[in-house]
DNA sequence: GTTAGGG
DNA sequence: CCCTAAC
């Protein structure tokens, strides 16, 4: 075996020049095997490649407790590599000044030039040795440690950047964004949530040249009002600051190792499973290369994992931008328009920039649906389920064309259009779910906004709550309504044993409008599946559920499923199973003991029948058995 | 693919 | 609701 040792290194919490109130970290973890004579020579290469990724005009990544011969050697390797990028590159630097002016004072500098109508400060990446979690990570952003702390989620959600898998040169590198956390917990009601996910790089595979893709930091809870989205075109480079807008704010939701969240937020090893491991859960982001230049060596195959998500939600539908109540079945959808203003032109920004404004991201489409006799808690509840089912998969940004979606992600700005003066009015920003590519049916799609757009329903009766697939149908309380269950004839609550033969019709439950978890992955990629939501059985489940196990006895649950339950595609015979299961030890303890949706004693005492007469049967089975 | 049962 | 042995 080889031993390893693990160099970490990391640079967190320095100040972005120009907008001071976002922040980036990272860090940077570097496995390499002892073998290598020059383990720590290319550990440093490879850190220093990673901050000068990280790096952005103006910037300086100061190395930590570097040798002079490792400066130099690393130093002279990166001039070198520089000089051939631009030697070799075709990407059209019209800017030539960004490479002309780049010095390398300090160890490693990128793009000194500065393009800002104010001079930004030179930000010197401090190495810390302490890897001890995201705490720090949070609280150390210069001037902006006291939001960061205030961050709430944004703590939870704080990305690790690790680099892995080095073994010396050619090997292959990677940076996975991974999420660390513990359980969420609301330190009180709901009624705000943002998420921050840490640097949003779309890396440029290797290379020192910075290619910030897009960038994406929330702004401190209270005190960001508006979202704010600057981007630059830099010949190919492109960096963002995107401020959500603040919906409303009050309690919000804080890292918690305990956990007494409500149902959705149980402490359920597997959620929690796949909130501690990153790696495994939505945080997984794929891959982009976008870096047209020439890379070398180790760094040729470095490939960069990591986005940034985030968002900002408000449950509370009267102060909605959208809003929308339908009175009838107490529906209310949460709807954020997107609209981007005319672009501003940067005082000292060239003409191959834009700088837009981004007054709010159009959200995926929360759809609520709940009884009026629900709870206050059991809908903030519900609405953190979604919003936790959204997140699950993660997001990411959509832009809006004139209503059509701009898919292409490798076309520039001008290309595409963006970059034109005047024509912003009908440029639009959406977060979508990453992984739930959800199409929505014509009928939803309004505007061609929405054409990704997810939406959430709330069972009415049973406060589950749900992901359409649009591809379901156009789905709205309304319409919904009529897939309820038929109401039951009044059977005699007198035991109905199984084998009678009532000629009363079967309750079917038809659940084809209802939802159907996400699990519209892309193939193959998906490692971890993610639970399903929990979706209570309502009343009239039950008692569809009850009358089909009379008929039919247990035992016969693929009988029960097509009998009862045929058109509830999210009702599986292993679930039928379960709820009888259920069903039976709910009947069986005192009514103070049950929790949920109360179901009728009468629907119990005929629960406890057949399980009375079929554990009846059992046994004289067995007796007769074992008699013989 | 179903059933049964533990977690 | 998940997992999986057993069928």
């Amino acid at each position: 075996m080889v031993s390893q040792t693990r160099l970490e290194y990391g640079f967190i919490g320095y100040q972005v020049p120009v907008f001071p109130r976002a922040s980036r970290s990272a860090r940077v973890r570097v496995p390499i095997r002892k073998k290598s004579g020059n383990n720590e020579k290319h550990a440093f290469e490879i850190l220093v490649s990673v901050a000068g990724d990280f790096l952005q005009e103006g910037e300086t990544f100061v190395p930590p407790n570097c040798k002079k011969d490792q400066q130099n050697a690393c130093k002279n390797r990166v001039l070198k590599e520089q000089e051939d990028e631009i030697q070799s590159s075709k990407c059209n630097l019209s800017d030539k000044e960004t490479y002309n002016e780049k010095t390398l004072s300090g160890y490693h500098q990128i793009r000194t030039v500065n393009k800002f109508s104010h001079a930004p400060d030179q930000f010197n990446l401090k190495p810390y040795s302490s890897l001890k979690g995201f705490d720090k990570l949070a609280n150390v952003s210069g001037r902006n440690a006291n939001h960061s702390s205030e961050l709430g989620i944004s703590s939870l959600i704080s990305g690790e950047f690790s680099v892995g898998q080095f073994e010396d040169a050619g090997a292959e590198l990677s940076i996975i964004q991974t999420v660390k956390s513990e359980t969420l917990q609301p330190t009180g009601s709901l009624d705000a949530l943002e998420m921050d996910c840490k640097p949003p790089h779309y890396f440029c595979s290797g290379s020192k040249t910075s290619l910030f893709k897009d960038w994406t930091t929330l702004g401190p809870s209270r005190r960001s009002d508006t979202i704010e989205t600057v981007s630059r075109d830099d010949n190919g480079n492109y960096m963002a600051d995107q401020r959500i807008k603040n919906l409303s704010s009050s309690r919000r939701w804080r890292v918690s190792p305990n956990l007494n969240g409500g149902a959705s937020f149980r402490n359920d090893g597997k959620r929690r499973k796949i909130f501690h491991d990153g790696r495994t859960s939505y945080s997984r982001q794929r891959s982009k290369r976008i870096s047209p230049l020439k890379t070398r060596d180790f760094f040729n195959q470095c490939r960069f994992y990591g986005s940034d998500r985030g968002f900002q939600l408000d449950d509370r539908f009267n102060s909605a931008a959208d809003k929308r109540v339908d009175d009838d079945n107490y529906c209310a959808a949460i709807r954020v328009a997107s609209s981007v203003a005319s672009p501003h032109p940067h005082p000292g920004s060239r003409d191959c920039n834009v700088k837009l404004r981004i007054k709010s991201f159009k959200v995926p489409e929360l759809l609520v649906e709940i009884p009026t006799t629900a709870t206050v808690g059991s809908l903030k509840r519900s609405v953190m389920e979604a919003v936790t089912t959204v997140l699950g998969d993660g997001l990411h940004v959509g832009i809006l064309l004139q209503g059509k979606k701009v898919r292409d992600d490798s076309k520039t700005l001008i290309q595409t259009g963006i970059s034109r003066d005047g024509k912003h009015r009908n440029l639009g920003f959406m977060l979508e779910p990453r992984h739930a590519q959800i199409k929505l049916p014509r009928c939803l799609g309004e505007q061609g906004i929405t054409s990704h757009a997810t939406s959430f329903t709330l069972d009415p009766r049973t406060s589950s709550i749900s992901l359409d697939p649009p591809v379901v149908g156009c789905i709205n309380g309304a319409q919904r309504d009529h897939h309820l269950v038929p109401s039951l004839p009044n059977i005699s609550a007198s035991t109905t044993l199984p084998n009678s033969q009532s000629g009363v019709s079967v309750p079917a439950i038809s659940g084809e409008a209802l939802a159907v978890v996400p699990i519209h992955h892309r193939a193959g990629r998906r490692e971890f599946v993610q639970r399903r939501i929990r979706r209570p059985f309502s009343v009239s489940e039950v008692e569809a559920l009850v009358q089909a196990v009379e008929k039919l006895g247990t035992g016969r649950w693929r009988d029960v499923k097509l009998r009862a339950f045929d058109n509830a595609k999210h009702r599986t015979y292993v679930d039928l199973k379960d709820k009888w299961k259920t069903l039976v030890h709910t009947a069986r303890i005192s009514p103070q003991q049950r929790r949920g949706e109360p179901v009728p004693q009468e629907l119990l005492d005929r629960v406890l029948a057949v399980h009375a007469y079929r554990s009846q049967q059992q046994a004289k089975q067995q007796q007769l058995k074992s008699g013989v």
